[in-house]
DNA sequence: CAGTGCTTTACGGTTTCCCGTATAAAATGC
DNA sequence: GCATTTTATACGGGAAACCGTAAAGCACTG
């Protein structure tokens, strides 16, 4: 029922030590562990055709950098790769990240099984997250749950993000027509670039695009 | 030699047992923890006049809120309180904070011990520590004694951060003269708010406000 | 193909921001 | 105390953003 063997993705030497504790709580037997995301996809790869292949995968989101240069720099690419070398790999996702809109993307578009933030009780949240898991379920913090659903009472377009993040890497809004010319995106007119900024500024009942630029990094939306 | 009893104050679970379980491994017999910064006082309080005191307290510095309402927001303030009440407990911070000037800050002006960095070999740096401080060294993670030195990032002043997060807020740049007056911080005049926004604009090479909002989202400034 | 409704673009006036310079105030030095 | 340097504030011209409105483009319909 529990699992096999497990692989162990985390930097932080103290989380990696008591994630492994928890494992052998749950009497895990076979677990590895790496600090760094290269050596992660390495161990996946060279398990995948020998005895017991790793049927999970614990992994933080960020990864420091260090003096070792590394092709792969956080969790999301390290999950991405993953995914197309062992696709039947559960992933489970352990990290102080708290966007609803990185963690939602995490489920829909990588096909992770589980999120446990890095918080209070965090412990007995792993615990029960690799029980869900292990039954074939999906698990997400109970502290997530709500603010995952409730979600922005915005949608942004891909269109509204490519403006947002446009601004915040300091295009002058005037020349924003041009870029998106250039890049096949329509409608391009200055126009209607401010008439998209001034509905999401009404929606959100802002007044200036620095708020929105905030609003969007705090949501992990740019 | 090794120290008699000890506090640890960390609000996450999983590195709460990995610190305690690295206490143990050095035959520290008394470890108490605490979630909560009020409660990890309120523990100093009652012991103050025991038979053991604590005699280190090993605190985080960033505390999730949650439903419980704090007194004590942070490891800062705990700090600031811990000092007043008991200024002869030595005290370690394990965090992953990295700014040069706030690690400068808390061993000059809150008298830390000792500063470990949660990062890639945080449990061999957090046995170092504890030794070193056992021993009446100070203690800081290795990789964080060049930066403190050289300092390359941009600091940030509060005047600074009060303006951004105005910005942010909405703020008209010209309505944040008459706000700097209310709250009686100088100097408040409009050319100033501008000379000190270019500055800051100039030093990361940035051209718009937008960018600095980004910037500062980004690195938890605001 | 003209009419209708919707979306996109263009334009102009007003406000805000940007930036250089000039004056005033405060801190520093002799 | 006065001169010098530094820092703060005030002012003004020009650029960008903001906002309303008008014109153009385009799909859909009878």
């Amino acid at each position: 029922m529990m699992f096999k063997s497990v692989l162990i993705a985390e930097d932080q030497e103290m989380t990696s030590i008591s994630v492994r504790k928890t494992l052998e709580d749950l009497n895990v037997t076979k677990a590895e562990y790496t600090y760094y995301c290269d050596d992660a996809l390495l161990q996946i790869k060279k398990n995948l055709q020998g005895e017991t292949p790793f049927d999970l995968l614990i992994t933080d989101l960020s990864f420091e950098e260090d003096h070792r240069k590394q092709e792969i720099a956080g969790g999301v690419e390290l999950i991405e790769e993953v995914k197309k070398i062992a696709p039947n790999i559960k992933i489970l996702v352990f990290s102080t990240e708290k966007k609803p809109a990185l963690i939602d993307e995490l489920f829909k578009k990588y096909g992770i099984n589980g999120f446990v933030r890095k918080a209070r009780h965090d412990a007995k949240d792993l615990k029960l997250a690799l029980d869900a898991l292990a039954k074939g379920k999906t698990y997400l913090s109970p502290d997530l749950k709500q603010s995952v659903k409730q979600k922005n009472t915005f949608e942004f377009t891909n269109y509204d993000i490519t403006i947002i993040y446009l601004l915040s890497q300091g295009t002058l809004q005037k020349n924003i027509p041009s870029y998106l010319q250039e890049n096949d995106i329509r409608p391009y007119g200055l126009s209607s670039v401010e008439k998209r900024l001034n509905m999401m500024k009404e929606v959100l009942e802002f007044s200036k695009n620095e708020q929105l630029v905030a609003y969007c990094k705090d949501f992990g939306i740019i």
